[in-house]
DNA sequence: CGGTATCCTCGGAGATACTG
DNA sequence: CAGTATCTCCGAGGATACCG
């Protein structure tokens, strides 16, 4: 469904890889084959749900392949596409230019204080 | 700020890069000097109150310059800096990355999609 | 014109429990 | 162990209105 967006590649990576742990997944499979248990060691934050939430939509982005093993108890694993692994240097391009930022870029969150629904 | 659960960059950056709007706003700035109303008018479904967030988030990330001239009425120009200029290379590179996934590769519907008017 | 403040809604996402 | 289903809640973000 690359055409049901704009005409912009970059809106449609972007809807892929934005978020908290597209990326981070990315790079923690840079490593080699990783089972659903092993990512959620990984990232001890990320909800149950929102794991598999993740790993789904990078691999119907056709970046992570998901392996099943057949058996008591269930065993997945989980590794980079070829594609996946061309993510990687562009990440760590991203990571580069972030660094060599001049100054202390901040980056608070979120977009209004509370301000008091007081009572 | 949100804790970080990892301490690589891309964390940091994606906290930036994050959303629908910023890359594309990096995009549009490329072409040179925006006005607020420019910028608007580019992306007709950002709400007001985004687009100053947005933007605000850049500036403070030191991707965007915002450039005041008093007077009424108001106007307020803005521009990439030098390092937003270099951050576009990076985002050039993501899209052709895009371009050359498998044509299967599907954009998510489930989390944040606010349904793109393809413009 | 550009920015801020207020209100309000709706869905993102956590917690929990169940299945294969 | 991996995945799905339910319920729930909070806050991102739209709409609106007003100010400099």
């Amino acid at each position: 469904m690359k055409d049901l967006v704009s005409y912009c590649p970059i809106e449609e990576v972007m809807q892929v890889l934005s978020g908290r742990w597209p990326t981070l997944l990315v790079y923690y499979l840079k490593d080699g084959v990783k089972r659903f248990s092993d990512l959620k060691r990984d990232n001890p934050t990320v909800s149950h749900k929102m794991l598999t939430f993740e790993l789904r939509k990078l691999e119907n982005a056709g970046i992570v392949q998901r392996k099943v093993f057949e058996g008591y108890p269930l065993r997945v694993e989980y590794s980079l596409t070829a594609a996946g692994q061309g993510l990687v240097p562009l990440i760590d391009a991203l990571g580069d230019w972030w660094n060599q930022l001049p100054a202390e870029a901040s980056v608070p969150q979120t977009l209004q204080q509370p301000a008091f629904t007081g009572q």
